[in-house]
DNA sequence: CTCTCACCTGGCACCGTTTCCACACAGGCC
DNA sequence: GGCCTGTGTGGAAACGGTGCCAGGTGAGAG
């Protein structure tokens, strides 16, 4: 366990000497700066980042607060995140926080608070204005992932618009009695993002023209959801929707299961549209709206940086809104005519 | 940004008493004690870890390296480790150790070594005895998950063992052409966890005097994988297996898929076994060798915890072999007779 | 009445860096 | 030759806590 004065004492310079040389800031000459990387590699030092931290007050950690580990999704942001912070030489910790606000609470007073991180990254989660302020009080950069916060940058897909575009994929094929199988809308954590893809799904049904009376099903946001869904929804033939938009893939996959099981054919007999670009879509050849949550991690870790290292000190505090990609597959087709 | 000085000086004692009042190590009469918190309430005081882990020399901070966030097994440890540290009042930093070799060594030489983490956790990765060698140099409790590693205590299912009951209960169902389909058997990081599996199922259909040509294909971790081994498999009726053993829920289910998708009946013409306890092994009605990765991680943390602050200095470097349960659902049937 | 001891408090050194400041020196310019 | 500027180096003061030690109580024991 040596330490700096250790390396100093070796290479035969003073502690000041050996902190720059090592740390790469002001004047060192070659010949110094290579006895002290010699001593320093001879010794096996490292240096204690605590101390370091100590003094400069940054720690080089970002913390992330997240929901889930174990969703597609989140776990893909959080891969992005993670490949970002350590390529950028920061460590990532992560804080899940559930749906138990006691925990929520001792994440934000206790753990955030201690000057441990440098950054939070905000995972899909509707920051109040109390916790926003406390982060903003201490100087924290703030990014959110997955919705719109007030006064800090963040970024998603634009769940409106993602939802109107899949349904009016479902439209054009001549649709007409179309479901939406998504999340509960007065879930809290997650933004809106349940209630904001109901709502670009009824805007195009409104603006089509069409009505659909039993247009929506609550459902985990998972493929189990979906499939226990599909299996109640699509048992009737007379009653059953000719095609689903559902909240994710996971839905759609588990309704697709569910209609195979039930022998229904899909695309000939009903249409599934979903959104992600889950993996397994491909497999199931599910049409969706593909987003790319590794990289909105990363990005989310760009705007971190910009604002941790920037020189410039103006936060861009706005929403960015990605596109979503609509990649169709053999989940979707044109509706067979009833043989009139 | 109120510091311990501060708050002293409001509550009218000295640093020291402060410190004790807070921290509850030491004397300090209940009236101090009062008045020292209501100043750190009114000033809104937080300690620095980091000045505190500077003299202390811990951090309360736990580092976690894992191989893969994005698969079920994995993101259910890493949930399982997260909330049994948050209840202990440490911090889990994150390491996601991808199969990049330089990641890997920058990991261990520049990341775990700087003082930042009290102990560290190892999930599915073969730790070499140098990277052993120079966690336990730091002095770091160190636990691993997944298989067992030399010298620090570790914990897993019996691989083999579970391989080989999964076989077995194949085998006892009449089943005789039996295939494993498993991981990459060479596959560097992961233990040995195939090539365990593998052996076990050998070692099943040895002992029951039982002999396969073709008894083995090798497909990547998931339901894509399973699927695409499965529709290769399964295609040609004289010479497909009429069971597999898979070496995860994921393979078994991708195979489920595609077998569904072929018209071949599960269990009737094909029996199929898998490893997880998967959440979607009951909704496809597999039968499976449940573990439970989730409190794998927890009992990892309190392995860590009795290093970390338990009273003795013997670390119980043993490994730990975890039972999994055989759970039988319907896609496992005795062999229909060919018709004679 | 003194001694011991448990309780309570303050002073101060220390953890291991970074960084500010002072100083030294060399070279180029007026 | 004096002066500025760009390099290179060392000393010492932070950073914000913790914990050792010393000192001061009052109560109970001998």
């Amino acid at each position: 366990m040596s330490i700096l004065a250790d390396v100093a004492r070796i290479a035969g310079v003073s502690k000041s000497t050996a902190s720059r040389a090592l740390s790469g800031r002001g004047y060192v000459s070659d010949e110094t700066r290579r006895r002290v990387e010699d001593a320093a590699a001879e010794l096996g030092y490292v240096v204690s980042s605590t101390a370091a931290s100590l003094v400069t007050g940054r720690t080089r950690n970002v913390g992330v607060v997240i929901p889930y580990i174990n969703r597609w999704y989140f776990a893909e942001v959080l891969e992005g995140i993670e490949a970002s912070l350590i390529r950028a030489g920061y460590d990532l910790t992560l804080y899940r926080l559930s749906t138990d606000r006691d925990l929520r609470r001792r994440v934000f007073d206790y753990f955030l608070v201690r000057k441990r991180v440098d950054a939070v990254i905000s995972v899909a989660i509707d920051l109040s204005p109390h916790e926003v302020q406390m982060l903003q009080a201490l100087r924290k950069p703030l990014v959110g992932i997955g919705g719109r916060i007030d006064g800090i940058p963040s970024l998603s897909i634009d769940d409106v618009e993602t939802a109107r575009l899949a349904t009016e994929h479902l439209l054009s094929l001549g649709h007409r009695r179309i479901m939406h199988v998504g999340g509960d809308q007065n879930e809290q954590m997650d933004f809106r993002v349940h209630s904001q893809r109901y709502t670009g799904f009824a805007q195009a049904l409104r603006d089509a023209g069409v009505t659909v009376d039993d247009d929506f099903r609550q459902a985990d946001f998972s493929i189990e959801g979906g499939y226990a869904v599909g299996l109640a929804v699509l048992g009737d033939p007379r009653t059953r929707p000719t095609a689903i938009f559902a909240g994710c893939d996971e839905i759609a996959i588990g309704i697709t299961v569910a209609a195979r099981q039930l022998g229904i054919g899909i695309p000939s007999e009903l249409s599934i549209i979903g959104v992600d670009g889950h993996p397994l879509a491909e497999m199931f050849g599910l049409t969706t709206l593909a987003q790319h949550p590794g990289a909105q991690g990363a990005r989310a870790v760009e705007l971190l940086l910009d604002q941790l290292e920037g020189t410039d000190a103006a936060p861009p505090d706005e929403h960015l809104l990605l596109p979503t990609a609509l990649t169709v597959r053999a989940s979707t087709a044109a509706r067979r005519q009833p043989t009139a």
